[in-house]
RNA sequence: GGUGGAGUGGCCGAGAGGCGAGGCAACGGCCUGCAAAGCCGUGUACACGGGUUCGAAUCCCGUCUCCACCUCCA
């Protein structure tokens, strides 16, 4: 079975072959850096950064291009309420952006191009739409002519004639439904210069200018959060398309978190920041639980939710820990069919999910028969399952062996106490066995008996 | 008004005409010095009302409720 991957302009789900054998590019739309980002934010790279594992694991070699909006007309406002300079907002922002798919174990892109830096490109885009006859310049502005381009609304569905393109402030629009790729910069706002006169990018221009200086005319995927359908990537499509580049193939995009069933925005004050969510949760289990739902189907946030979650990604770390623990080194195995078959359709994490505990409860039931070349085996084809979801528990970014003075100081306390704990229920001195115990769990410390020795490991 | 999506067992969350995805929780059992973990077993759910069918959570008709986009938004 070969990639299926639903498409939004078309309403189905296809077969997905790369342009160019072997290879794979893709564009997602990333954050306007504006402030710091929360769970929503990082759902919508998870979703893009597994795809992304998985065409590599498919044996393409994958470009990947995640923008950075860092001028807009927020970043100026909030840099001017906080009196710092939009430079340093930004630039802040980004870094916040950055720390966070990095905590959750997101691969990092060929390259984050910022808008700023590509206003030659913008240009080059303008002067061949206007050249085309698709724009306008009016008074230092800008304009795509919406009239122009039959193919306007296809991606979206909107009806032109339904259409309400808001930038009501825009008083040059020739059609109050044409859209601005340049806005002509007003006193002390930052400004580049243009044939038209100087000013700042429209939001929509830079994403078809960046995608194809980096990806080319024509590329397999675009990628964003369902809001971007319209007017945004409606937009996109219809400038580049205009200006006669094919631009994207696939048009992917990814479902809401919402909180108590609503989306989750500044505005309404339900943001759960991703600093503070790492803070309280391990960044692992956060990816796990946002992972595991279907990237189309909407999360209803509760950390009640992330808390049950949780204890599915410890169940399958236990059980890795525990034939480490017995059986010898686990190395990276081979996907079941199941489980490939799951993603290749459409991404189908949930199944894919389903194929992990199902191997999970058999290793485990290998090992309680102590079938160690079965566990072995098991786990291996676990490790190679989370391997490609970017779960491993017992990859360097997630295992839990730390290196640091603090962390080898805890193992020698607490293998000194089990070593004793050991000795007291060799001893049937059951009530000392039991009060060791107690005091570790006190501390936070769950202990579990192996046939190979306890195994301990830190709750919270 | 236009466009798109959703309502599934205590909870999360898949599926999309016929074998009860998976996880979490609960209960019973096995194991254990006792636990924990693990394993085995237990649940007959698909918003509502009709209809089609041998058979529907899945198809058709109608109804209700919720959400999103059409203004910045992942």
């Amino acid at each position: 079975m070969v990639l299926h991957l639903y498409d939004t302009a078309t309403r189905d789900v296809r077969e997905f072959h790369p342009a160019r054998s072997g290879t794979a590019s893709m564009y997602v739309c990333g954050a306007t850096v504006q402030g710091i980002p929360h769970i929503g934010h990082v759902r919508g790279a998870l979703n893009y950064d597994v795809l992304r594992r998985w065409l590599v694991h498919s044996g393409l070699d994958v470009l990947m291009v995640r923008n950075v909006t860092d001028i807009d007309d927020k970043i100026l406002t909030k840099a001017a309420d906080a009196g710092r300079p939009w430079w340093e907002w930004a630039a802040t922002h980004e870094r916040a952006f950055e720390d966070a798919y990095t905590a959750l174990g997101c691969l990092p892109p060929s390259i984050a191009p910022r808008a700023t830096g590509h206003v030659t490109q913008m240009i080059e885009l303008m002067r061949r739409l206007i050249d085309k006859g698709h724009a306008y310049a009016e008074g230092g502005d800008v304009y795509f002519a919406v009239n122009s381009f039959d193919g306007y609304g296809a991606l979206s569905g909107q009806r032109l004639d339904e259409v309400q393109q808001g930038e009501t402030l825009a008083e040059g629009k020739r059609d109050p439904r044409d859209f601005t790729l340049w806005k002509g910069s007003k006193p002390g706002e930052p400004s580049w210069p243009t044939p038209w006169g100087s000013g700042r990018p429209g939001w929509h221009l830079e994403c078809s200018a960046m995608a194809t200086t980096y990806l080319g005319a024509e590329f397999d995927i675009h990628g964003g959060g369902v809001d971007l359908v319209f007017p945004h990537h409606e937009n996109e499509r219809a400038q580049s398309n205009a200006a006669g580049d094919p631009f994207a193939r696939f048009w992917l995009h990814n479902a809401w978190v919402t909180l108590s069933g609503e989306k989750m925005s500044k505005s309404l004050g339900n943001v759960v920041s991703i600093p503070e969510m790492l803070r309280r949760y391990r960044a692992v289990e956060l990816r796990y639980y946002l992972i595991q739902p279907h990237y189309r189907s909407t999360i209803e946030y509760s950390d009640a939710a992330l808390s049950e979650s949780a204890q599915g990604y410890r169940r399958v770390e236990q059980f890795l820990r525990r034939v480490a623990g017995s059986a010898g080194e686990v190395h990276i195995g081979r996907l079941p069919a199941e489980f490939t078959a799951a993603l290749d359709d459409d991404l189908g994490t949930p199944q894919a999910f389903a194929v992990l505990h199902n191997t999970v409860r058999d290793g485990n039931a290998a090992l309680d028969a102590a079938d160690s070349a079965k566990a072995l085996e098991l786990a291996e084809t676990v490790r190679a399952m989370t391997d490609v979801l970017g779960l491993d528990p017992l990859s360097e970014q997630w295992a839990e062996v730390g290196g640091s003075s603090e962390a080898k100081a805890l193992d020698t306390l607490i293998e000194g106490m089990l070593a004793a704990r050991q000795q007291a229920r060799k001893d049937k001195d059951f009530a000392r066995a039991d009060a060791i115990r107690d005091q570790l769990t006190a501390a936070g410390i769950a202990v579990e008996d192996t046939p190979n020795g306890p195994l301990w490991t830190v709750r919270d």
